[in-house]
DNA sequence: CAAATTTTCATTGTAGACAATATGTCTTCT
DNA sequence: AGAAGACATATTGTCTACAATGAAAATTTG
C-alpha cells in the first residue's frame, strides 16, 4: 500500500477502533495478524504493537498463542454497564464543566455539528462515532487521568450497544435521537457557563434517555395471541 | 539469560510493574529499550509489546520517536487522585461484597497474611506491593470490566504515593498501618458476609485514613522560630 | 566570539526470516 | 466403529538486521 509506515500504523490503530466501535468487526471474532498487516501496509511486529495497545484500552482481548479477539459482549456486559455508567458519566459532566478550556469547547461544538449532520443523513455508523467523539471530548475536558480509563471503556460498549439496535426509520427512536442532540447542545451551554451541578444533572438525564432506549429494545412489547389448537387429524 | 523467551517476557512485564510501583523506576524517567531487552533476556520487538501494554494500563507514557517514559506525577496528580479515589473505592467495595467468589476470598486472605508480614518486617516495598495486590483482588471480586480500568490506574499512583513518604520508624505512621491492616481484616469479614453497604462504608473509612496520612505528609507541622537579626557589622 | 548550520551518532521504528505452539485431520489400533 | 495418538498445517511468537528519526556536538560563518 502507499503512504509511509508511520502514517499506516496510525491509520491502522484508528481504523481498527472504528471497525470495532461500529461492529464492522463483531464482538468475539478473532483477528488474523497476517491479513490485517497486509491490509494496512505494515509488517506484523508493528501490527502486534497496535493490537497490544488496543488490548490495553479494552477494544480487544489477547489470548496467548491463540490470537487476538475483539472484546466479547457477555451476558454480564449490559448489567455491569448499567451499574457503572451513570456514576462515571455524572462525574465526567461535573468535572468537564469545572475544567474545560476554550479550545476544547470549540472541538465539542465542531463534533456536535457533525453529530447532527449524521442524524439528518441517517448514517448509523457516523452517528455512533460522532456521539462517541462528543463524550470523549467531554472526558478530555474533565482532565482527570484516573477517571478517563473507565470512561473510555464505557464508551466502547456504549457505542457498540447503540449500533446493535439502531434503526433509522423507527419514529420513536428518531425522536429520542433528536432529544439526545438537544441535550448535547445543553451540555455545551452548561460547560461554557461552568455550571458543574447542572452538567452533572444533565449527564444523568442523558443517561436515563439512553438507558430507556436500551431497555425498550431489550424488553420489547409482548405479543398476545391465542394458543394454536392441535390439528384434528392428529387428535 | 536463561529461561525460555515466553517466561522472560512475562517476567519482564511483572517486574517492570513492580519497579514502577515501588518507584525503583522513578516517575518521569525515560526507559532504554536495548538495555531493558538485554536485562530481561528478550529482543526489542517483544519488549516493545510489553511497553505498549504498560502504556495501555497507565504505567508508562509513549512518546513517538522519543522513547517510553514512566508515567510522571504532575502538580495535578494528587488533586485528581483525591477527587476520584473515594468514589471508585466505595463502588468497588460494594460490588466486591456482592460478587466475590470463594476462591477470591481465599486469595484475599492469603494476600492479607503477606501484607501483615510485610508490616512486621518493616519492608516498605513489600508492604506497598501487598497492599496493591489486596485492593487489586478486591477489584477482581467486583467483577466489573467498566470500573476496573480506573481502579487499576488509581492503584498505580496510590502505591507510588505511599512509597514516597513511607517511614518505618515513625510511630504515628506505624499506628496508621496497624489500623489499615485491621480494616483489611474487616473487609474480608464483610465480603464473606456479603454486606455491601458495610463494605462501601468501610472503603470510605479506609480511604479517609489514607487521605489523612497523605495530607499530614504534604502539609506537615510548621516551625515557629524568631527571625534572625542582621549582623551589626553590616548595619 | 556568538549564532547558525551541518554532521554525527545514539536510539527508536520496521521488515523479513525463523522457531514454537495449537488446532485439525488422518491413520491406526482395540 | 469409535477413540486415541501422531502427523501436517496454519498461525502466533521471536530474533537479527536494516532504515529513519531526533538530539547533540562540531564546524563554519557573520
Amino acid at each position: 500500500m502507499s503512504g509511509d509506515a508511520k502514517t499506516n500504523k496510525l491509520n491502522c490503530l484508528e481504523d481498527l477502533k472504528r471497525r470495532i466501535l461500529t461492529e464492522a468487526l463483531e464482538p468475539g471474532i478473532y483477528l488474523d495478524e497476517m491479513e490485517l498487516a497486509e491490509e494496512y501496509g505494515i509488517s506484523r511486529p508493528p501490527l502486534r504493537e497496535v493490537l497490544r495497545q488496543l488490548a490495553g484500552e479494552g477494544y480487544v482481548v489477547l489470548h496467548e498463542n491463540r490470537g487476538t479477539q475483539v472484546a466479547p459482549m457477555t451476558h454480564k456486559t449490559l448489567r455491569n454497564f448499567f451499574i457503572v455508567a451513570p456514576m462515571v458519566y455524572a462525574a465526567i459532566g461535573r468535572l468537564a464543566a469545572q475544567n474545560a478550556t476554550r479550545a476544547q469547547v470549540m472541538r465539542l461544538k465542531d463534533t456536535q455539528l457533525l453529530f447532527r449532520a449524521a442524524i439528518r443523513d441517517g448514517s448509523g455508523e457516523q452517528r455512533a462515532l460522532m456521539n462517541e467523539r462528543f463524550h470523549s471530548v467531554m472526558g478530555e475536558m474533565a482532565d482527570n487521568e484516573f477517571l478517563m480509563p473507565s470512561l473510555r471503556r464505557l464508551l466502547i460498549d456504549h457505542t457498540r450497544i447503540g449500533m446493535i439496535f439502531y434503526s433509522p426509520r423507527n419514529t420513536e427512536m428518531a425522536d429520542q435521537r433528536a432529544i439526545a442532540a438537544d441535550q448535547h447542545d445543553e451540555f455545551i451551554a452548561l460547560v461554557e457557563a461552568g455550571d458543574a451541578d447542572g452538567c452533572a444533572d444533565l449527564a444523568i438525564a442523558h443517561w436515563e434517555l439512553s438507558r430507556a432506549q436500551i431497555e425498550s429494545f431489550v424488553t420489547p412489547a409482548s405479543i398476545f395471541a391465542p394458543l394454536g389448537r392441535v390439528p384434528n387429524s392428529l387428535g
